[in-house]
DNA sequence: TCTAACCTGATC
DNA sequence: GATCAGGTTAGA
């Protein structure tokens, strides 16, 4: 499900809504999601105060003081809920984390389990996984995020979706980019001039951030912090649209597989 | 650089 | 029953 846009989205929906609030406790009811001990987690989380929330890449983290996060990558089906009931008897719910005098809980429920969750001190060190991401696309400049792509070989598909590349594209952004700027998935970035990587960097920004101001693309599982859908899915112009006809030039949108990710193109306009 | 594997659920 | 799904990664 979720990239970057999606994970922005619930970024600055629970830095609103729970910045300064204190965890009292945290529930664990499946540990395998958990790349840091329960014990620990256990440990640590009570008395925290959210600072602030932010993200790199597909990953969202709750900042405390003195550099200390919580880190959350939600995989493929993974959800971060705000929620008020009792949360508990949901199946698939892994995580529920209390704050001190709120009603409101943080819930993490991830069905297929690809999600994680880690604690890390970044002040000693940066965890393996944020420190192996790549630049933020719309953080780097275009001459940069051509370079990146022209000293590689691979499919320019396969490029996009590797995070340690450029962070936060995955198979819905890339896909969209690559119509926006008319490139072809499958072709190499060495045959690709300057120029038009420039321009794909460009359409890439474009892309995230209407996506953003959409509030993501809710597909199958993806869902705000309140439960409530995205609004970008109805304005993918080449994602899941095989067989409908291209926006610009009304041939039928193709599908292929690219890395094993299906990849939606026009093979008329995408050269 | 690419594939298979990790998981569960929906759909054909 | 087989195939597919917004991701990542260990191993070939």
């Amino acid at each position: 499900m979720p990239e970057l846009p999606e994970i922005e989205t619930l970024v600055r929906e629970l830095r609103q809504k729970i910045s300064g609030f204190v965890f009292s406790k945290v529930n664990v009811s499946n540990e395998t999601v958990l790349e840091t001990s329960a014990t620990e987690l256990k440990k640590i989380i009570p008395g925290r105060c959210v600072k602030n929330v932010s993200r790199r890449g597909k990953y969202l983290s709750f900042d405390f003081e003195n550099d200390y996060r919580l880190w959350f990558h939600l995989g493929m089906t993974g959800q971060l809920l705000l929620e008020t009931g009792s949360s508990s008897d949901v199946p698939h719910t892994h995580l529920i984390f209390e704050f001190s005098g709120r009603e409101e809980k943080v819930v993490f429920r991830d069905i297929r389990r690809f999600g994680c969750v880690f604690l890390a001190d970044s002040k000693k060190e940066i965890p393996a996984r944020i420190k192996r991401l790549g630049p933020e696309p719309m953080q780097v400049e275009p001459q940069q995020f051509a370079g990146l792509l022209k000293k590689r070989t691979g499919k320019i598909k396969s490029l996009l979706l590797n995070q340690t590349i450029v962070s936060g594209l995955g198979n819905i952004y890339t896909d969209e980019s690559l119509y926006r700027a008319k490139v072809d998935p499958r072709k190499r970035p060495d045959r690709i001039p300057v120029q038009k990587l420039m321009h794909l960097h460009q359409a890439a920004c474009d892309v995230l951030a209407e996506a953003i101001s959409a509030g993501g693309s809710s597909i199958d599982d993806y869902r705000h912090s309140d439960g409530s859908y995205g609004k970008f899915q109805d304005s993918h112009r080449v994602y899941g649209r095989e067989g409908r006809p291209c926006r610009d030039c009304g041939r039928k949108i193709r599908r292929t597989v690219i890395s094993g990710r299906s990849s939606f193109f026009c093979q008329q306009c995408q050269k």
